[in-house]
DNA sequence: TGATAAGCGAGACGGTACGTCTTGTCTTGGA
DNA sequence: TCCAAGACAAGACGTACCGTCTCGCTTATCA
């Protein structure tokens, strides 16, 4: 990517990168990142505050990082059923089974909030959720191939409003969509609320 | 509700409830939710820090308190301009605005992400939105009754998945989405993404 | 004693004054003077904060109070053995068993530190003390009849050096003296510490 | 003493441990051991609260501390008239004049009372005044050598009867003893208070 | 083959806020 | 006027993390 600097001095341990890695994933899964500390990090790894300073400047860049690691290493595939309505209700369950099993995994949430205020963090998260989205767009190609989307339909548009919809419904409204709840919006979606 | 036990001993005093909500207030706009401090409220309310904690067992149960209060003080009036689009997109652009102003006011995005790991926190936020939401039925009710409203569409999933939309764009994606862009969200969600 | 002022309005309840007594006795026994509070003994007892400081500036009066009531219901006797030395030894190992046995009990020892800032405490402290050393005096007359006391000697100063001492080994230097040293320290009392 | 672990981390700051003991003596003087606060002590300084919570669980240990380094500056000469008598009436003196001056200085009636209740703090208090009463050892010998001193007679009991009956006698009964008091007591101490 | 430069562990440092505790005062309603 | 109950202002407590800073040591590249 970058030409790296001409490498002067001990270059950055390998096994320190992985065990914070490693011990941020623990730690996330085990308190949730609200309660999450660089300081309890370091002694989970094993490895000096400074050793994590060094590298990321703020527990949210650490955890976007994990984030952006862990996605790096399983790439979700976008279901492929051959009907629009159908892949869309596939991801709607994929979403809402990633985003609700239990409290602390939603990180994504603190993550979004701590980069109302920090600019940078709120470019790389920005950054991240477009791979995110990215990775589901072959689902809206064929879709359009197949003739069954509205060709002047913005399918970031549409993406974030099934996501959003979840995300919101979970945490602001009642618990988490039944699978009922989560085909009624899927259809919403795709033929509109309007009486026809 | 209930019948308040005979109050017993000297009841709270109104003068600090209200120098505490003024001073939340006053600092949420100022600092923003994340560096808003009980320490702070109190020394800007001039009250001791134990007449907040008396009150409010954490600083997301204050401030939720305080919107609750705003909220209550100043309920908003749906949009009614004789036409279910177009009212949708007047909804849309009063969340937009009032979600979105700049940092500090996002402090919904705070509080959600709170009430995932405090799950009586988030009874009073689900409490809060559904206040909220409530407000707005009388506008899919008359959509209803002009016949421009599908009879079986959930208008609660409806009014989620354009929020959620709005929180989701806003904070993960890009910046708040202008004009343009709301108005193509509302008509997809009207009328559906489906090619017809 | 004083002529009651006229008693207006309800007079003091002598429950409250006894179970105050008593809880403050209870307390001092199980965590000590320092950490006893007006509070916990308020708990304790079953009686308002209020009613406590009505009667007690402050926890210092109260425990003193508490002594002084003790100190007057159950009278110490000072020993009578027939020899001044046998009586001194008495009173050391009254002292001795009186001060040291564990930790809470050395309640003087925090009154007396108290009284260093607060004058009218001094004063009341001074007085209790008066009293308790008063108690003691027929010893020394007796020993002066038998002439087995120098005429010229203080008897308070002699009480007060038996007494300090006991305080002072048990604190400052090591554990509460053995029986054989507070023989010794009795004997050199008596006879003197310079060569014959 | 013992080898000290070989120094990880970064060392105390020797500037810290200045500041910190200066602050703790002038405000020791000021407004004397009761209302000293550690809070203070860290604004006077300087200096984080940490960074004394670091070197001393309680305020009590700091005080003694302090009181041991200043006793390890300028370490007291027992004085050496000649004459037994007289150096035990100068030492009274010095004890007197050292203890009594007016509220603030009593600060070790506060630490005995203190190190009542904790066991680590009163062993350190013994080392301390272990170290005070070997410094007035010589006196003693002295005396024997020249035959002056009962040659059973145990010196430690000597000089804490001496100190404990100034203690007592300044706190408990009434004001500090005046000169002629003074004299009574070393006499009595000396000679014994037994007729002849 | 050193010099130089960074990385690393450990842990102290100045800060800030936390949430708790206790103090002594006050304000209720009822006796 | 007292009492129980409990709110109140004040302020210290001891703790937890923050992000920075020395230390002594290790591991690289460059001269």
């Amino acid at each position: 990517m970058s030409i790296d600097a001409p490498t002067r001095g001990r270059p950055r341990s390998p096994q320190a990168d992985r065990a914070i890695f490693d011990a941020t994933r623990r730690l996330l899964d085990e308190v949730g990142y609200q309660r999450l500390t660089i300081e309890g990090v370091a002694a989970e790894a094993g490895v000096a505050k400074t050793t994590i300073y060094r590298r990321y400047p703020h527990k949210a860049h650490l955890v976007l990082a994990e984030m952006s690691q862990a996605a790096h290493d399983t790439p979700a595939t976008p279901p492929d059923t051959g009907s629009f309505r159908d892949d869309l209700l596939a991801v709607a369950h994929q979403v809402r089974d990633e985003i609700c099993p239990s409290a602390p995994s939603s990180v994504s949430a603190a993550l979004l909030t701590e980069a109302i205020a920090d600019p940078e963090l709120a470019e790389r998260v920005r950054a991240f959720a477009d791979v995110r989205f990215d990775q589901g767009r072959p689902l809206y190609d064929r879709a359009l191939e197949r003739g069954e989307l509205r060709p002047d339909a913005d399918w970031r548009v549409v993406s974030e409003m099934l996501v959003g919809w979840i995300f919101h419904a979970s945490v602001a409204s009642r618990r988490e969509p039944d699978d009922a709840t989560l085909a009624h919006a899927v259809e919403l979606l795709v033929d509109g609320v309007a009486a026809r």
